[in-house]
DNA sequence: ATCCGTGCAAACCTTTTGCAAGGGA
DNA sequence: TCCCTTGCAAAAGGTTTGCACGGAT
C-alpha cells in the first residue's frame, strides 16, 4: 500500500482541521516530527527546527507540541529515563525501546492486538474502564551499527 | 499459601545478604515500602520514614531507594508522568495504572504470561535480545471510592 | 480588532551530585 | 580503623508558566 506523503500544504490543512492557527512554528515542528522516524525528544525537535527556522524557542516547541497532541496530530510517548519523546504516529502500535541505544522503534501487529483484546474481553476487571494497553518491549541491540528487524 | 510476615529483623537479614550496612535508614525505608501497597514514589516514602524516624534526609531516600533497586531488593516503577514510584514485590508482573487517582495496581497473571511469551517465541526480533516485557493497563476508575477487583 | 501563539526568562519538580561529618563492620 | 552511608545544599535536567509583544484570522 502506497503511503501517503506529506507537503507543507498537508501540515497546514491538518492544523486548520484542528482550529490550530496555522504558524511557521507549527509547520516546522510537524514536518519534524514526520521526518524523523525516532520518536524524537522536544529538545531534538528543537534543534531540528531551528536548523530550517532559526529562533523558534525551545518553550514554543513543548507547548505547540502539547498543542498537537491534545489535537490529536502526534502522542506523546514515556521513555523509562522518565523524560517524554513524541511520535507522529498516532495510530493504535506498540514500542520496542533499545536499551543501550535508547532507539525507539514502532512496533505494529495485528495479531498481538487480537490476542490482548481477547484476553481482557475475558478477564473481568470491576469498577474501571480499561482506556489503553500498551506493551514496552526492552530489549538490547546486539549489533549497535545495524538496525531491527521484525519477522 | 500463607504470606510471609516481615520484621525488622528480616530486613536486616536482607540489607546484610545484599552487603549493605544495615542502617536505620535503610531499615525505615525496606518498612515504608513493605507496608505501602500504593506504589509509593520518593516523596511519599520521605513522609513515611519521617514520622517514625524524624531526620531522615530526602536525599537518603532517593540514593537508598537507588541501592535496594540496585540490589534487587526494589523496582522501580516508571510512570506516565514522567516520575517514578517504587514496588516492594520484585517478583515479575504488570501494573494497571488507574488515571483518575494515579494508583499503580499489581496485576499478576501466570496466563497472561504464558501468553506473551509464547507470542514472542513465535514472533522473530533480529540483531536484538529481549530483555523485558510490560503491559502498562490503563484503566479509569468509576468509583473512586471503592477498590478494584480482577477475576 | 481580537485573540491566539510566540519568545524570553524565571520558576518548578523530581532527581542527582559533591562534600564533609558520622556511624557500621 | 576503614570505608560506606548520611545530611545538607547546590546543581542538574526536563518541563511548565507568566507576561508582554507580535502575528494569524
Amino acid at each position: 500500500l502506497a503511503e501517503k506523503r506529506y507537503t507543507c500544504e498537508n501540515f497546514r490543512e491538518m492544523l486548520k482541521k484542528c482550529s490550530l492557527k496555522v504558524t511557521i512554528q507549527r509547520i516546522a515542528i510537524l514536518e519534524a516530527l514526520y521526518t524523523s522516524a525516532l520518536h524524537p525528544s522536544a529538545e531534538n525537535i528543537f534543534e531540528t527546527v531551528n536548523i530550517g527556522y532559526p529562533g523558534i524557542s525551545l518553550g514554543t516547541v513543548y507547548k505547540t507540541l502539547d498543542s498537537l497532541v491534545q489535537a490529536g496530530l502526534a502522542v506523546k510517548v514515556p521513555t523509562a529515563e522518565g523524560s517524554f519523546r513524541y511520535d507522529w504516529n498516532t495510530a493504535y502500535h506498540n514500542h520496542i525501546y533499545c536499551v543501550n541505544t535508547s532507539e525507539i522503534i514502532d512496533f505494529e501487529d495485528q495479531e498481538l492486538k487480537q490476542i490482548l483484546d481477547d484476553y481482557f474481553r475475558k478477564k473481568r476487571l470491576e469498577n474501571v474502564r480499561l482506556k489503553d494497553i500498551r506493551l514496552q518491549i526492552n530489549v538490547e541491540k546486539l549489533d549497535v551499527s545495524k538496525g531491527i528487524q521484525i519477522k
